[in-house]
RNA sequence: CGCGGGGUAGAGCAGCUGGUAGCUCGUCGGGCUCAUAACCCGGAGGUCAGGGGUUCAAAUCCCUUCCCCGCAACCA
């Protein structure tokens, strides 16, 4: 056995289980769970944690709409989420879900340490409410100014709340940023982090009395705890913190807490903070990952270009799958998914290179040798390079894990693979097998194929450990194969291989892609429509013809286009968010469908009176806002 | 406007602690037949967005211009 090497403790993030998990959700946890595997091929104590996030008014909001409890929703989501990652066979030691009793009673002890400490007061919060909806929104939410889901203006209002003295450890934490540049990576991140508290940081809202889908402020019933005392916690709750200490006492600080890049921030500035203020140690490392994007940009549910990972295991197993998000992307990166790109990963790696490989090898050790694996044989040509580049990998593969260069440390599997498919190429065994005499020799060249591809299924264990356990039964080995496995050569001679079906059977990826096409076009059967209207709401809208007169980029804003519009006899002064679809200069004389009696806003300084009408689309993978246009005469109603 | 990222062969990307440009795919030509029409070899194809600077030497460091793309307090 290795002995322990100390221990390594690695979190995902806990996801908002308010939809099933899509694509980006199973890129991150495959990552974590390959470094879990990884730690403990190497030797080390390792704590994988992973869980849901399940409080909050967006729950509650979908809950209601479904029509069940919250916690009825959240029981069938999380429910969902376990199963894939079972399905996965992901290794995680523990699962949290924020409403668990563990977890709840210990966020509430928190609370009333921080509270007691001084770090946590009662004060006024002040935002933007939609007063139908009884719920604060913030700027970037708003659509048009207003609010999102019901589309009705927006007022100030103000509310009680719990504050934490975030303010308190700005300086500790540009002192945390500055001493330790490990502690958020990548570089770019770590940039931005920094900048964002020198810019100043203010007292963080950690209570809400709009909703009530939450724990509940232990010294007030009236608030719930919002989300960042509740979900960032989880990392200790679940380790018994701090009631239950063993786990957190030996796990704790966290070696690694993996996050998608939108929510550094609250990893790596207030997570700490609230850790300064409990007293306790802060996480060693943050690592913050990209997105993948899909054509016409990020995932999301109303381009309906969500990829559901249950149907690509099903379709390609999971071993295709976590090698291509493992091998495709550069950590930190973002990086573009299409079907396309999968399967050419898929097929020229695993099924052309590996799959081949060990195919071609065990067919030749049937065909000459019986089934036996030779032992060493006659040494030759290419044998000691082959033999080298074989033993050298597993150095190269930890060195870029370190780094968590997934998509490097395959790569240097994989050199070995197509190592060993050049030596076939160089050695020409099926020539060496026509005469008796050359027996030595292809012996050797036979056991040089073994000990490879033993030594490729050792070093894909941690990534892959069905595939490697696929390839040690066609070669006839035992048990699976222990990291340092890969540092030593001479250990098969004599094992009975046996041939099976291809580990990976190489694809038709024109036909696959149809394939897969037809599956996605199916899903959209309805519309998901906003709240019926009666006619009287209708009637209220006074749409109008116009025609573009003059249009230019809005001095202080990027995505803003000014528009002069002629609407019968007036000019008016329209601003739209389309500077990303069309240019100033382009649009004049273009015929308009207007909202001419939207009450006029100020953007950014200017004026904007109306509206324009713009139909959404998407064009060559880009978002673009098309106008909706008529040859009616200026001025002209449109009902 | 603020902050951040990017612009490298037809495509997708790596290289960016400075030293005659690399990977995968595609393409053209060749080899082989053990193998999943797979594998192996070779060729063509790039003024590393433009300009300026530092240096013996820059894709790599500095300045600047242009073009894309994110973020701006709760979508991995």
């Amino acid at each position: 056995m290795t002995e322990t090497k100390g221990k390594y403790y690695i979190t995902t993030p806990i996801y908002y289980p308010s939809d099933n998990l899509h694509i980006g959700h199973t890129y991150c946890t495959v990552m974590a769970d390959a470094m879990a595997r990884f730690k403990r091929a190497l030797g080390y104590d390792v704590r994988f944690l992973t869980g849901t996030d399940e409080h909050g008014q967006k729950i509650q909001t979908v809950a209601e709409k479904a029509g069940v409890s919250p916690q009825a929703y959240v029981d069938k989501i999380v429910s969902g989420v376990k199963d894939l990652w079972k399905t996965m066979e992901i290794s995680y030691d523990d699962f949290i879900r924020t409403t668990e009793p563990r977890h709840v009673k210990r966020v509430q002890e928190i609370f009333m340490k921080m509270y007691e400490k001084g770090d946590i007061y009662l004060g006024k919060y002040e935002g933007l409410y939609c007063t139908p909806c009884e719920t604060f929104l913030t700027e970037s939410q708003l659509v048009d100014g207003k609010c999102p889901d019901c589309g009705r203006p927006v007022e100030n209002a103000e509310e009680d709340a719990y504050f934490f003295r975030m303010s308190k450890y700005q300086d500790d934490l540009l002192k945390l940023f500055k001493e330790n540049p490990d502690f958020l990576q990548p570089e770019t991140r770590r940039n931005e982090m920094v900048s964002f508290v020198e810019q100043g940081l203010e007292d963080l809202c950690v209570s809400r009395t709009s909703f009530d889908w939450g724990i509940p402020v232990p010294i007030n019933e009236k608030h719930v705890i919002y989300v960042w005392l509740d979900a960032l916690t989880n990392y200790i709750t679940a380790l018994g913190y701090p009631d239950d200490p063993e786990l957190y006492e030996k796990y704790w600080p966290v070696n690694v807490h993996l996050v998608g890049k939108e929510i550094v921030r609250f990893h790596s500035i207030i997570w700490p903070a609230m850790l300064m203020s409990m007293g306790e140690p802060l996480p060693k490392q943050v690592l913050g990952h990209g997105w993948l994007l899909m054509e016409g940009g990020k995932m999301s549910k109303s381009k309906g270009n969500v990829v559901d990972p249950v149907k690509l295991i099903d379709r390609y197993g999971i071993d295709a799958l976590k090698y291509f998000l493992l091998r495709e992307y550069t950590f930190g990166h973002d990086g573009l998914f299409t079907n396309e790109v999968m399967l050419k990963r898929m097929n020229y790696d695993l099924a052309n290179d590996l799959g081949n490989l060990v195919s071609r090898t065990v067919t030749m050790i049937e065909k000459y040798n019986d089934g036996i694996i030779p032992s060493a044989g006659q040494a030759g040509d290419f044998d000691e390079n082959l033999k080298e580049i074989a033993l050298g990998a597993s150095a190269k593969v930890e060195e870029a894990m370190e780094k968590f260069k997934f998509n490097v440390a395959l790569e240097e599997i994989w050199v070995v693979v197509r190592r060993a498919n050049k030596y076939i190429d160089e050695t020409t065994p099926w020539i060496l097998a026509k005469d008796e005499a050359n027996k030595g020799r292809l012996d050797a060249v036979l056991h040089n194929l073994a000990e490879s591809l033993r030594i490729v299924s050792a070093l894909i264990h941690p990534f892959m450990h069905t595939t490697s356990g696929k390839i040690r039964e066609q070669l006839g080995l035992a048990g699976e194969p222990k990291w340092d496995d890969s540092k030593v050569y001479e250990m098969t001679a004599g094992e009975k291989v046996q041939k099976g079906d291809p580990i990976f059977p190489r694809m038709d990826i024109d036909k696959e892609l149809a394939e897969l096409d037809e599956l996605s076009g199916k899903k959209e059967e309805t519309l998901e429509l906003k709240a019926e209207i009666q006619y009287d709401d209708f009637a209220k809208l006074d749409f109008r013809v116009g025609t573009v007169l003059e249009c230019e980029k809005h001095p202080k804003a990027d995505k803003l286009l000014v528009f002069q519009v002629k609407v019968g006899p007036e000019v008016r002064q329209i601003i739209s968010g389309v500077a990303g679809s069309h240019k100033p200069e382009e649009v004049i004389g273009q015929k308009v469908v207007v909202v001419a009696n939207l009450a006029p806003r100020k953007l950014r300084g200017l004026e904007s009176n109306g509206m324009i009408l713009f139909a959404d689309n998407v064009v060559d993978g880009k978002e673009r806002f098309e106008f909706v246009s008529t040859v009616a005469e200026d001025g002209n109603p449109v009902t």
